[in-house]
RNA sequence: GCCUCGGUGGCGGAAUUGGUAGACGCGUUGGACUCAAAAUCCAAUGUUCGCAAGAACGUGAGAGUUCAAGUCUCUCCCGAGGCACCA
């Protein structure tokens, strides 16, 4: 009898179809077509261990299937060959990558060779082809042109290590997901790709996805959208405000007819009016109202207050602003004494020093109002006008605004017309925060608010702080005097400030400095500082509410600036306890006992030593409190929708899912075919001149500084702008390694085409990919990535369908014997190539196959391969002990045409386990029967093929085939051996089986009855009792109650 | 903390709509063959009690629904994976 030599058989077939060339892809019109994908592996220095060839096989079984079942079946391999992983290896081996990649690659094709995988190598691609990333540039390109390509300088995660920025998919609990190390925000000029704008496309378009719901689960926590509410806080100054100041002149406020008037005037508006009263106003010295206007006015002013000033008050101003720091907004200057009155030696000191130019500067609005004034010629207003830039109003017959009969009328609707008109209501900022928030139902709860400590507005109020310092004119102060007087030269008029300036700068140091991982430690304490000095406005019921920067408010997440509701947030809670904030309950339980209501979360509610949180709870089990005409109300959709109507706000969504940034800054990824002109800003390179091929260079060591190796290379680097023509320098950075393996399944279509990505009429017929095999650690990078990309080429015409992959299924993890990952650091891999030596291609696979649930995640088990290789062994057997002859038995022909259908329904199903465990059975059977007919065993060959492919092939060519079994067609099961005609039935007692009966396959109730009741053992355990009850299962069992 | 999936013999794992729990494989034990071993074949193999027939118990724990629960409901415990100060 022939042994069962593995090595022998299977190398024999591996060679004899790679000749008849049996792998390659059918295009038949009369078959329909089906595309089933592995993901591509990394081909990397290690080579293939036991695990990778896992769901390899799983869809090698399936395209041998599908074949078998008449279709046409594109099933193909490649490679995923840019990126980190051999750029290390060849910095540490002194190699090029992309020798070191071609190896990998040599290596990787071999050891799956071995396994006889029935992949159409033809169209074999590898993402670092010239050839393959032509397109991948040719996409981002077109990416760019739509507009969904943009530069940022936001700071972006950097991994020291690896010396490259990497997108937010790329880590790991804030440390890289290759090297463990904690990322860094860095700033660093990147190109962004705005996935963002596809979020609601992606999430959406799932639901027509044949894929496990856990990985959709995944995919929809990565997009992460949250409706909610944006509402508007206004921000003011806690202090109390001065809308105006009114200045008198020589001789005392008493003195001016208008002043009073004014004052009245002013106040009616319901304007803070502060009239001080400089000293020795008969005989006055700029020394000592200097020292008065420091004194007393400073504090009471900010950066809306509006001077008015009469007489000599201007002149004081004037030298003040002259020698001073000071940002005023508006400043009337009322019949303003220049220099002709340098002539009166008791004021002769407010006269030096002028510089209009300053003065100028340092005042938004000046308007000089005048009237026929006997101290004062007309050339001095003129004089004052026109220096100091200002606006000129005459005013008939007033002199100097001194006189004392009746009223100015004229003056009054002239202040009317000239404040601002933000200072006539009560109104007096103009800033706001946005918040988001999903809660708005709790917003009668707001106690405080949080900004993150990068919030723009923060350092918008930190450096308006600065217009108060006058008189102490320091480095930090001048450096910031561009900004503010552009500022202030807006219609942006600003008047809130934080007083303690230092503090506050502090912790945003010291926020900017933390890693991710500090930043967002496990049980970290929440820190925070207050801004002083200014108060948020609930814009639902005016409470003026204090601010805070704390670093656990992320900037880059809804607005950057939350509303904190510490009685139902837990965060907020925490941190209001720590800084003894109030705790405002806005939302109770209805009635008790309702569902989501449990006891314990009540009493930490009633004893507050918890924040009552209700799972954003809007199907009416809470209710409003202390929410004014809300108070009493169930909790509603519509209710979060009125109080944010009431607001002023509006509902939004908002996003986890950021843009994805794409430039590394390495040597081993796809160049980004950008130029950066001087002239012409940021060109593409011209399609016609891709592929922009990686140049090949002596050393593509990272810099480190966050320049790409690219930049060195100086004749790379420069290159002429294809709009200008002049001299111009490339972009240096490279494309993620997650970029070619976006869009690869679509080039096996075509992977010759050098006109298109993919040539129209292939991708039609071909796409999408029908069933796609992989692991699942890619549901939130490859999985998310790809199906952008691919909506994106349909958008743009190149496909013809949305979605790339119609059915996914993930394949589990291969342990290690020992239970641990394998991994050349524990010492545990196994080698297919081994196994293969040793139990042959077709154990290995069946092995595979037979562990468990195709998804679970089972540890190897060398001894278990023997269970696989025995089941072959029997087969062999069977054949060359002469079972194969004459009929085949009743009962065997019954378990073969079950088993033909049980594997069939379970390979569609990715259940191989019980598959191969039914052809077990049947094996075994046969083994004691020891007679099948040719035909039959024929069947059992083709229904084993996909699984041992070698062996199968090699006794159907002993019976005397001379066809390939993939070529042949799968057998069909016949329904007349599926049913049994006599089955045990089950006779059970109260529930409890108590015997089982030999009974015709089609007996009635009645019949069934009958027989059970002739049972002993039966009649025992009803023990003469009545009857009650009789339940007839059809085939299965008869249950008597008693 | 949140989300998802799990928890069944010594081990990997089977169990349509609730209907014989433990298929199939490994391992273990006994036997056959052999001078012996390996290989192969046969038999047994959830636990407890029992010479046996048989009985009781048994799918993480507890309760519930049902003639009947691994499967359905509730509460809890444990494990794996994912997300994580996401407002």
């Amino acid at each position: 009898m022939e042994r069962y030599e593995h090595k022998k058989v299977e190398d024999k077939w591996r060679k004899k179809w790679i000749e008849a060339n049996v792998y390659k892809t059918t295009q038949d019109p009369d078959k329909e077509k089906f595309y089933i994908l592995d993901m591509f592996p990394y081909p990397s220095g290690a080579g293939l261990h036991v695990g990778h060839p896992k769901g390899y096989i799983a869809t090698d079984i399936i395209s041998r299937y599908k074949k078998m079942n008449n279709f046409n079946v594109l099933h193909p391999m490649g490679w995923d060959a840019f990126g980190l992983p051999a750029e290390q290896h060849a910095l540490k081996n002194k190699v090029h990558p992309r020798i070191g990649t071609d190896e990998n690659i040599k290596t990787f094709k071999k050891q799956l060779e071995k396994i006889s995988l029935n992949y159409d190598w033809e169209r074999e691609i590898a993402t670092t082809d010239p050839e393959f990333y032509k397109w991948t540039q040719w996409a981002f390109i077109q990416m760019y042109k739509k507009g969904l390509v943009y530069q940022s300088n936001e700071p972006i995660n950097w991994c020291p290590s690896c010396k490259t920025g990497l997108a937010n998919e790329d880590l790991e609990n804030g440390a890289c997901e290759r090297c463990d190390t904690p990322i860094q925000k860095k700033k660093l000029p990147q190109w962004v790709i705005k996935i963002t704008d596809y979020a609601d496309r992606l999430l959406e378009d799932l639901d027509k996805l044949d894929w496990q719901e856990h990985i959709k689960e995944l995919q929809r926590n990565w997009i992460g959208r949250s409706e909610g509410a944006e509402i508007e806080f206004k921000i003011k100054s806690d202090e109390e405000k001065t809308d105006v100041v009114l200045m008198h002149g020589f001789e005392g406020r008493g003195d001016q007819g208008w002043f009073s008037e004014t004052k009245h005037f002013l106040e009616q508006k319901g304007l803070s009016v502060y009239n001080p009263d400089f000293p020795n106003s008969n005989n006055p010295s700029y020394i000592e109202w200097k020292k008065f206007f420091d004194n007393n006015v400073l504090s009471k002013i900010n950066k809306n207050t509006i001077f008015i000033a009469h007489s000599l008050a201007p002149t004081f101003l004037i030298r003040y602003l002259s020698e001073n720091d000071l940002k005023l907004n508006k400043v009337l200057f009322v019949a303003p004494a220049i220099r002709k009155n340098k002539n009166i030696p008791e004021i002769d000191d407010f006269f030096e020093n002028f510089n209009l130019q300053k003065v100028k500067k340092s005042i938004n609005q000046i308007i000089v109002i005048y009237s026929n004034d006997p101290y004062i010629p007309k050339e001095d207003f003129e004089y004052i006008i026109r220096e100091a830039d200002a606006e000129e109003i005459y005013i008939e017959n007033k002199e100097h605004f001194t006189q004392n009969e009746n009223t100015n009328p004229e003056i009054l609707d002239i202040l009317d017309e000239k404040l601002d008109s933000r200072l006539r209501g009560n109104d007096n900022s103009s800033q706001a925060v946005k918040v988001f928030t999903t809660r708005p139902d709790t917003l009668y709860g707001a106690t405080y608010m949080v900004l993150a400590p990068e919030h723009e507005l923060v350092n918008e109020m930190l450096s308006s702080c600065h217009s108060r310092e006058g008189g102490n004119p320091d480095d930090t102060i001048k450096s910031e005097d561009e900004k503010l007087d552009s500022r202030l030269r807006g219609n942006d008029a600003e008047g809130v400030c934080i007083k303690n300036v230092d503090e506050v700068r502090t912790y945003q140091k010291e926020a900017s400095k933390k890693t991710e991982i500090e930043r967002t430690a496990e049980g970290k304490e929440k820190t925070g500082v207050r801004l002083e000095g200014v108060m948020a406005v609930n814009p639902v019921n005016g409470e003026e509410i204090p601010i805070f920067i704390a670093d656990y408010v992320l900037a880059d997440y809804g607005t950057g600036a939350i509303m904190a509701v510490p009685a139902h947030d837990e965060r907020d809670f925490e941190f209001a306890q720590k800084y003894n904030l109030p705790i405002k309950m806005v939302i109770q339980p209805f009635g008790s006992g309702n569902k989501g209501t449990s006891e314990k979360e009540l009493e930490k509610y009633y004893n507050g030593s918890k924040p009552w949180i209700t799972t954003n709870d809007d199907k009416g089990n809470v209710i409003l409190i202390n929410s004014s005409e809300f108070d009493g109300v169930q909790n509603s959709k519509e209710i979060k929708e009125k109080i944010t109507k009431k607001a002023g706000g509006k509902m939004t969504t908002s996003y986890k899912l950021r843009d994805w940034v794409f430039s590394r800054q390495r040597y081993w990824g796809e160049p980004i075919p950008l130029i950066h002109c001087d002239k012409c800003g940021v060109v593409t390179v011209p399609e016609d001149e891709l592929p922009l091929e990686l140049p090949e260079v002596e050393s593509y060591e990272p810099t480190g500084t966050g320049e790409s190796p690219l930049a060195a290379i100086d004749e790379w680097v420069n290159t002429t702008c294809p709009e200008c023509g002049g001299d111009t320098k490339r972009e240096t950075n490279t494309m993620p390694q997650w970029a070619g393996s976006s869009w690869y399944y679509l080039r096996y279509i075509d992977p010759k085409n050098d006109k298109a990505l993919v040539d129209k009429d292939k991708e039609k017929y071909w796409s999408p990919v029908d069933f796609y095999v992989g692991g699942a650690e890619h549901a939130t990078r490859h999985l998310i990535y790809a199906r952008f990309w691919h909506k994106f080429l349909y958008d743009i015409g190149v496909v013809n369908y949305d979605e790339p992959f119609s059915k996914l299924q993930t394949v589990g993890l291969i342990m290690a014997e020992d239970g641990r990952k394998m991994s050349k650091r524990w010492g545990n891999v196994i080698n297919p190539d081994d196994v293969i030596e040793r139990f042959g291609s077709d154990t290995f696979r069946l092995y595979e196959m037979f562990m468990g649930p195709f998804d679970a995640s089972i540890a190897w088990s060398t001894e278990g391969l023997v269970g696989p290789r025995k089941f072959l062994e029997k087969i062999w057997k069977s054949y060359q002990s002469g079972y194969v002859s004459g009929e085949t038995s009743e009962l065997l022909k019954k378990t073969l045409h079950k088993t033909i259908k049980k594997v069939g329904e379970d390979i569609g199903e990715m259940k191989y386990n019980t598959a191969i465990s039914a052809m077990m059975v049947l094996a075994n059977q046969l083994e004691k029967k020891k007679n099948i007919s040719t035909e039959d065993f024929g069947k059992f060959l083709k229904i084993l093929s996909p699984f041992a492919p070698h062996m199968t092939q090699e006794l159907w060519s002993q019976m005397g085939n001379n066809t390939f079994l993939i070529e042949e067609t799968w057998p069909k099961y016949d329904e007349k051996y599926l049913s049994d005609d006599e089955i045990t039935l089950v006779v059970q007692v109260n529930g409890k089986v108590r015997d089982k009966i030999t009974v015709n396959a089609d007996i009635t109730e009645d019949e069934a009855k009958e027989k059970a009741l002739e049972s002993e053992k039966v009649q025992k355990h009803i023990g003469g009792k009545e009857i009650r009850k009789v339940i007839f299962v059809q085939g299965k069992l008869i249950s008597i109650v008693v």
